[in-house]
DNA sequence: CGGGTGCTTGATACCGATCAACCCACGTGG
DNA sequence: CCACGTGGGTTGATCGGTATCAAGCACCCG
């Protein structure tokens, strides 16, 4: 846990173009603003765990945050990896009073944090604050019904490679990609073991992709799509 | 495609009852309604696919909807399954012109079809409204990240005991339930082959669960919890 | 009685998890 | 400068779970 700061104007300009925030006028900008408040995590601190009960939630800065399960046994499951623009826990502006998973800085992150309380009072005088939230709900939403009909449908290698996809460029025959983060994490985003990652990048290594460390070059885009 | 009507009462009756419209006042319920028109399909009977331009959202009033995704080579995989009550595609209210997944009628199904551009503007001009889309949007993106985590986390016979507990009366240490649609169903909504489910209610059998058509008897409950 | 349809059962194949060993890059301290 | 430890990643061997294919069964309805 850690320092709680008004945002600095690097953050504020972070902040700005975020999803929740892009959309807001003026006022209603200025008004969220005035709600966050800065907060920062090491790698692997617990911001929190399901059960808890929630009062704020978070947009991402800098950093990668994991949302997780646990099932009895112990072993956890990735439900979301937020990256920089990411909210998370904005869903219990409305619902219950818990945390529904586990949120773990899975590297040094910077937050915007905002108390669920004052965005929900703010909301309902709001509309142009109540659109936004509607928007990142929907989302959340449709990416998280992708997450599920992918994991039904494809395989480790079409899983990484789809990813990729959606992370180069669209035009162009070949593309080269930096990783934002660690493997193991990208492994849990994907639903993967990391063992798994790494031998399906290693299939994907005959359709013309090459991999060194966080680095990832990619000779056929085409070649890809038909994995 | 079908018989286009508005409401009868029997209809309003279920409507006024579903988590959309529970929670809205006398006003904003009558211009709800005013903009529901009854529409029903057959069995198998395709509503819409992945793709095709949205501008109509449903809210089920009897039956069951299958929400599903095709891969390339025309495997389906199940992302919901909407009963009486639950709404669909209502995420496009504020999102991309087309759906995002493909939606058929699994049995014969009553349902209320809503304008998105309508239901849009009424939003606008009533927070009531977007209050309801809201808890509606979040209270899916919830079980939605359930799916997720439960997929990633369970196996087969986990699944079907947690759909059993979650259909079942909490108190008491036994139960019987009848299934409200077909097990092929089931299986699609748990993201298992219907052979799989099939063999996991047999599993099942050693922690007390008799099965016999839709008629499903639970001699344990406590039983099950440990699976 | 014949023919659906939905479900179960069996045999097999595949995919990915798991466990263990190893490799490599890096940092630290003797 | 080198020995060592650590953390992230890869590789190999094995196991388990589920999909798939195929056949058989039960029930319903003509």
């Amino acid at each position: 846990m850690n320092k709680v700061l008004r945002l600095n104007s690097r953050d504020k300009n972070i902040l700005v173009k975020t999803p929740i925030m892009a959309s807001l006028g003026q006022a209603s900008l200025a008004r969220m603003l005035d709600l966050a408040a800065a907060v920062s995590f090491e790698a692997r601190d617990i911001l929190f765990r399901e059960g808890e009960h929630a009062d704020v939630f978070y947009c991402v800065l800098s950093g990668y945050v994991r949302l997780y399960r646990l099932n009895k046994d112990g072993r956890e499951a990735d439900i979301r990896i937020c990256g920089p623009g990411d909210s998370f826990a904005e869903c219990l502006l409305y619902l219950g009073p818990n945390y529904r998973y586990n949120a773990q800085a899975a590297e040094g992150v910077t937050l915007a944090r905002f108390d669920l309380a004052k965005v929900r009072a703010a909301a309902e005088q709001d509309v142009e604050i109540s659109r936004a939230i509607m928007q990142a709900l929907a989302t959340h939403l449709l990416t998280t019904m992708d997450c599920v009909a992918n994991d039904r449908l494809q395989t480790a290698p079409q899983r990484v490679a789809h990813f990729l996809l959606t992370s180069c460029p669209k035009e162009g025959t070949s593309a080269s990609i930096r990783l934002p983060f660690q493997k193991s994490l990208l492994a849990g985003k994907l639903g993967l073991a990391p063992e798994a990652l790494s031998r399906a990048f290693s299939t994907l290594r005959r359709a013309g992709v090459t991999v060194r460390g966080r680095l990832i070059q990619i000779s056929d885009i085409n070649a890809l799509k038909q994995i």
